[in-house]
DNA sequence: ATTATCTATAGATCTATAGATAATGC
DNA sequence: ATTATCTATAGATCTATAGATAATGC
């Protein structure tokens, strides 16, 4: 076909980019083409490069725009409906995370985390999941934080620490081929998160 | 050249293993081609076959490889000097992990991750990186424990989330852009490790 | 007339194999 | 004679681009 409303080609480019949100995660930067890609998304493989510069830089918005969903779902859980303290805050973001998903829908600090490692570093994928993981890390640590003595620096320390863990739990259990494992990682880091911290 | 001794060819393809074991957790096991592989190794492209089946069946082997030296470093400061209890163990051990290294050299369970996530399940490489786990894993929770109150299977569960902790935080601090972050997870993770335990 | 998308292809990979070569090991 | 390694190449990718097509938007 030929030419389509400026709207349509808004519409056909953000399907590209949550399109690509879903294969990257699933598959890895390298293990989805842009002829597969873009067939994915309903158009075909030239039109890619009137969208964007190139791969990398849709990955850039790929990776964005998986952790723009990741964070406003971790946000209604971390904030969740009280504004004030919450003694089970971290357990309860911790239950949310290893609720099972398929990876095409999972949280990206685990997900492209490989990806991220060996892209060009000061690459848009590279500065794309900087920037999310540090909305993570404020998300975490900003959270009301649960009735404890020590100064603030003290919990939110320990908030990041949990967040790193249930990364890692997640990590190991999608690169293992042994479930029972994964679960055991898994319980480990959910009671690490539900401890009262002295 | 033509044909080599059996115990040259032996060294040969002991060498493209651990070739394989540094440039595969540097670039992933979709980064690095057989030809680069075996150059790399003083060999050419096409000897490669004669030697192993298949780019999959030397990854398997290329992480087990992986897995069996970064065990020989953690047993020796897992268990450290003494036999008996040692209250810092943990943070010992978190300590030798966030020892800056080269990736190439770094902890498979961080750098291999996101390849054998997406590697065929049941295939070599999953199969390589679970058996790598398990043995890790048990070697964490298996640590002669700090003096604590509370049942062996607490202790285990603790040190199996701060193994977790680390990998996660190793694994966020390769993917980003962001040193300063990086170093705030891993003193978070830090400050887990080093805990004394109620 | 402009432009979003399509078809077709150039150019550069990469895995795996076939056949040649030359030194080992019976 | 066997075989570890080498050279050369088949076949299948994959990214990126060039030029054609047809509907929009001035």
């Amino acid at each position: 076909m030929g030419r389509v409303s400026q709207e349509q080609a808004a519409e056909n480019r953000a399907k590209v980019v949550a399109t690509a949100a879903s294969l990257f995660r699933e598959r890895g930067l390298e293990g989805v083409g842009i002829a597969e890609l873009m067939a994915e998304a309903g158009l075909t493989h030239g039109g890619f490069y009137g969208q964007f510069g190139s791969k990398q830089e849709l990955a850039g918005e790929a990776c964005a725009h998986a952790f723009d969903s990741t964070e406003r779902a971790w946000s209604s859980v971390a904030v969740g409906q009280a504004a004030g303290h919450d003694t089970n805050r971290l357990r309860r973001m911790a239950e949310f995370y290893f609720t099972p998903r398929p990876p095409a829908a999972g949280c990206p600090m685990a997900t492209l985390a490989g990806d991220s490692a060996r892209a060009p570093a000061g690459g848009p994928v590279r500065r794309a999941f900087t920037a999310g993981l540090r909305r993570m890390a404020d998300l975490v640590a900003r959270t009301p934080r649960q009735p404890v003595a020590g100064p603030d620096d003290a919990w939110d320390a320990h908030a990041l620490a949990v967040m790193a863990a249930m990364v890692g739990a997640l990590v190991l259990r999608q690169a293992s081929d042994d479930p029972e494992l994964g679960d055991a990682i898994e319980r480990a880091v959910m009671r690490l998160a539900g401890e009262q911290r002295a």
